[in-house]
DNA sequence: TTTTATATTGATCATTCGTTCCATAATGCA
DNA sequence: TGCATTATGGAACGAATGATCAATATAAAA
C-alpha cells in the first residue's frame, strides 16, 4: 500500500482555496489558471487530485455545503426556543453575508449560474434547498408543539418562505444592499412567524 | 443624410434575440457565435450596430429592464386598492417565473453573475432595484393614506423585504421548486402587510 | 538494488474566445 | 456617371481556454 510518491501539497487545503475562488468568481470567470496559482499547485497535479474542472468544482461545493451551509442548517436546529432559534439564524446570515471578503452565497451563486443547463448542479443544489426546507419545517413544527407557533401554523410554507427570504437576501447583498437594508428584511420576514 | 448602404437586419429585433440569450444561458456563458446564430446577423454587423459584446448586454439588459421589468412596476403603481396591487404583483411574479421558456430574471442573474466585479452592471442593477423598492414603497405609503394599512408601518422596510422576496422567488424558481412552493412563499410573505 | 507506482514539471495540444482586417456590395449625393 | 459612405461576408488574428503528453523525481515494495 502507499507506493509511490507521496503527494506534496494539502489536499484539503487546495480544495478550499478552489473554493474561495469559485465563490468569489463563479464557474465560467474561474480559469484554471487562476486555480493552479491560488491553490498552489501544479496543473497535472490539480487533474490527479480531482480530475477535472467541472469535478473540482462539485467537490469545493459540496465542501462549502458541509462547511458554511452547516452553519445554517444547526442554528436551525439549536436547543432552546425555536423561534429564537429562527431569528438567529436569519440574523446569522446578515452577518455571514456582510463581514466575510467573500461575496455572496456559493450555493445561490450556482443556482444561478448553473442549475439551468447543469444537470449534476442542479440536483446538487436541489437536494440543499430542499434539506435546509426541512430543517427550517420541523424547527417549525416544533416551535408548534411548544406553543410559540399556532397550531394551524403552514410550516412548510412557512419553512420555503424563510428560505427563500434567506437567498433573497444573498442576491440583495450582491445589488450593494445595504446592512441596514439586508436588517430590514429579516425584521418584516420574521413578523410573518406569528 | 443617410447616406451608405442600409442596414438589413431589424436592429430591435436583433436586440431582443440577444437578450433572450443572455437571459437564458448568462453573460458567459453565451459566446460570439451563439449570439450572431441567434440574432441572425453577420458578425461585423454585430460590431458595427452594438460595439461589443459587453456593450451589447448592457443594451440588452436595458431592454429587460424597459420591458419586463416594467411590467412589475406597472402592477405596483395601478389605480385601485394598493395592497391588492402589491399581492397581484406578486403572483404576476409567479406567473412570470412558471410560465415562460426563458428562466428567472435577467436583473437577478446579472446580480449574481456580474455585479461583484462588472463595474458598469453593478450600477445598472443597483439603479433598478432602488427603483423598485422606491416603487413598492409608494404603493405601501398610499396603502397607509388609504387605511389599508397600520399609519405606524415602516414602508421602507417592507418596500425592501417584498423587493429581497422577489428576487427570492426567482432563485428558488432556478432551483427547480414548484409553482405550488412558490405560491406558498408569496402567501406567506403578503402576512407581512398587517 | 531493482521494480513498480504515483507526483511533479513543463511543453504542448486542439478549440474556442472576442475581435479586427479587408474586399465587396449597396445606397445617397454631386 | 463617379464619389463618398455605410453594411455585409469571410478570412484571419492573437490570446486564452481546458486538457493531455512525455520526461523526471520520489516514494514503497519485491
Amino acid at each position: 500500500m502507499n507506493v509511490g510518491r507521496p503527494t506534496e501539497f494539502d489536499r484539503q487545503e487546495a480544495l478550499e482555496k478552489s473554493m474561495e475562488l469559485f465563490w468569489k468568481n463563479g464557474y465560467e470567470a474561474t480559469s484554471l489558471a487562476a486555480l493552479i496559482e491560488e491553490m498552489g499547485i501544479g496543473r497535472q497535479s490539480l487533474y490527479n487530485a480531482f480530475g477535472d474542472k467541472h469535478k473540482l468544482f462539485v467537490e469545493a461545493a459540496e465542501h462549502y455545503i458541509n462547511s458554511n451551509g452547516q452553519h445554517l442548517v444547526d442554528a436551525f436546529k439549536a436547543p432552546g426556543s425555536p423561534l429564537e432559534n429562527i431569528r438567529k439564524a436569519m440574523e446569522q446570515t446578515v452577518d455571514f453575508l456582510t463581514s466575510g471578503e467573500c461575496s455572496g452565497c456559493l450555493v445561490t451563486n450556482s443556482i444561478v449560474e448553473l442549475a439551468p443547463h447543469d444537470d449534476e448542479v442542479r440536483e446538487l443544489v436541489h437536494g440543499v434547498v430542499n434539506r435546509v426546507e426541512k430543517t427550517i419545517k420541523s424547527t417549525l413544527d416544533r416551535a408548534v408543539e411548544e406553543g410559540e407557533l399556532s397550531p394551524d401554523s403552514d410550516t412548510r410554507a412557512i419553512a420555503r418562505f424563510l428560505n427563500c427570504t434567506v437567498h433573497g437576501l444573498v442576491v440583495m447583498h450582491k445589488a450593494s444592499a445595504s446592512r441596514a437594508a439586508l436588517k430590514d428584511v429579516v425584521k418584516i420576514a420574521l413578523t410573518a412567524l406569528k
